[in-house]
DNA sequence: TATTATTTTGCATACGCTTGCAAATACTTT
DNA sequence: AAAGTATTTGCAAGCGTATGCAAAATAATA
């Protein structure tokens, strides 16, 4: 039961060659005689062998592994994007250590600095905020951060977003097209650069047609505010005919008080449009009218920038819209 | 920007010690003196230090990291599981590596492979099988493994389930006290053994009241072969006028089948339950009659489980039915 | 075959930390 | 103040691996 630990040293004795030797085999573009190789591999297989990554990283200097910091997993954008992001970084030998964060802006910092203890090769924060300091901080370090579906004004790391703005845009125009009068919006979290984006573009091109915000509400991207925000909104003297919700998640629970609550057809009556393409937007109860982030070239986009900061340190920091 | 990696024996010449002080004083429960520990914490923060858990680990043997693989994050049971999960460990001062798995047999080896490479002290495996093979390796490495949501004939690991039995048997209970005459079954994947266990109460507790399946068919957890169980089921002669589904997930994509391509009601002419309890299973649209899974004790229980088996390497594995 | 160019190998050191041990310091007690 | 006890400290070894260097073995060339 306690078995002894197997290094490399004991793979070295029974295959008759030296410790070097049998971390050569193991290293990738390490030079090993094919002879060499093969005693090696056959003493490993047999003792079942495997490196140590922990002591290997202590040398190297690289973990493989990349911190992700992820705030809600209840908004179903983010589940998909984990597994998405994890699969790939999988493929490339890396390997996620997740951690949640609070929304509380303190416990960020901290959760970024338990990442750094674990010599992490990357981080990457899904609509996270970090603080400047922090952000020195990791920058000192070497540490890549990148931010995933957020962007700061900050160059000192890269962002990867869809282009918010345009969704926001082509939301105004879709329901423009549809004829619809009175368009309402309700906001994500103010602080979070793609609620900002979304709204932004949208109004513009509003205003672009000549009309402006029939109403707004701010659901802070919970689905408990983003109900109080329908009920008001829907309750009012004139309600909307068309409504623009930051998220898809916010979208359903609108969706729950207008019809279910309220007594209204969508889309007969109002409708509603969402944003992130989440499955369940596809679902006949819902059939909703979104954007589609496109999550997998996000996360390729963050995949390849990341890598490619760690392999080249020189690397400069890039603000991607896709 | 290259900036040199802060070590403990920077930390220690600048306070003026040796670099066993520092250590000491980053080592809970190891004794310094309040004199020292200060010169100590003063000099570490001026240096911005912090230890490096990959050194620290190479020589307790504790990585004080738990892997964790998950097979499918679009079942919306294991986002929040995981959620739960890691936000517990890290509580606890654990942190989640995280490792998707493929449903093809193989990769599930390859990946534990990977998982044990890092040195992890514990591994859970939700809704996942392990090959007896692997199981003796990690037992041999003394990596406890635990199982979640699944339970496995194999008293090496231990397990944690709800009890799947019983609650098939409620769903039995009050379909029957519905009134309900022909109570068909869509089953999960046959390999699980929530699955086994949901239909074996229900189908047990059918036949406590003189009643068997009227209809049966399998969905294998997925939400498209659950559309087709249930066009099967539902064009048949004579219609189901219950049904029990073996998760949240396929009885959405059941209930979308019924309601809008059947143009059935629910549940004037049918009933339909699920299991898990899944936070979308509330919201109105759908507003499912579900068995809870009560995945924070779940999960509760498995951590305090898998830090038992860490601490006391003597602890048996048991298995658990909440 | 003798010579040079190339590849393979082992030795020894280092990565950043913890920890047993013994010396040194601080605190009690008579 | 001396002896004894408890606490703190530094030394040095070691965790399991990668890697520069020089020696050894092999391949290529003349």
């Amino acid at each position: 039961m306690v078995t002894k630990k197997i290094t490399s040293l004991e793979v070295a004795k029974l295959a008759g060659v030296s410790q070097s030797a049998v971390s050569r085999v193991f290293t990738p573009g390490a030079s090993a005689s094919k002879k060499t190789e093969e005693k090696v591999r056959k003493a490993a297989t047999e003792l079942d062998y495997r490196p140590n990554v922990l002591a290997r990283s202590l040398i190297t200097g690289r973990s493989r592994i990349i911190g992700l910091v992820v705030a809600h997993l209840d908004n179903y954008f983010y589940p998909e994007a984990l597994e998405l992001i994890s699969n790939s970084l999988q493929k490339k030998g890396y390997h996620v250590l997740v951690f949640m964060a609070s929304k509380t802006a303190g416990s960020i910092d901290d959760v970024v600095d338990e990442i750094l203890d674990y010599q992490v090769d990357g981080i990457i924060l899904a609509s996270v905020a970090i603080s400047s300091n922090l952000a020195s901080r990791c920058n000192a370090r070497g540490v890549p951060v990148i931010l995933f579906n957020r962007s700061q004004d900050d160059d000192r790391f890269s962002a990867i977003t869809s282009d918010n703005i345009l969704g926001g845009q082509k939301v105004a125009r879709f329901l423009i097209a549809g004829g619809h009068k009175r368009i309402a919006y309700i906001a994500g979290w103010e602080g979070a650069s793609t609620q900002r984006d979304r709204e932004a573009g949208f109004v513009e091109e509003l205003k672009q047609h000549g009309m402006s915000l029939h109403a707004r509400e701010v659901g802070n991207f919970i689905q408990d505010e983003a109900r109080q925000a329908a009920r008001k909104m829907f309750t009012a003297n004139e309600i909307p005919d068309a409504v623009f919700v930051a998220s898809d998640d916010m979208s359903f629970a609108v969706m729950d008080v207008i019809r279910f609550e309220l007594g209204l057809k969508i889309p007969e009556q109002v409708s509603v449009v969402g944003y992130d393409d989440v499955p369940v937007s596809s679902w006949p109860a819902y059939d909703l009218t979104t954007v589609r982030q496109p999550a997998n070239r996000m996360v390729a986009e963050t995949i390849s920038m990341i890598l490619e900061c760690i392999e080249n340190k020189k690397t400069k920091p890039r603000q991607i819209k896709i």
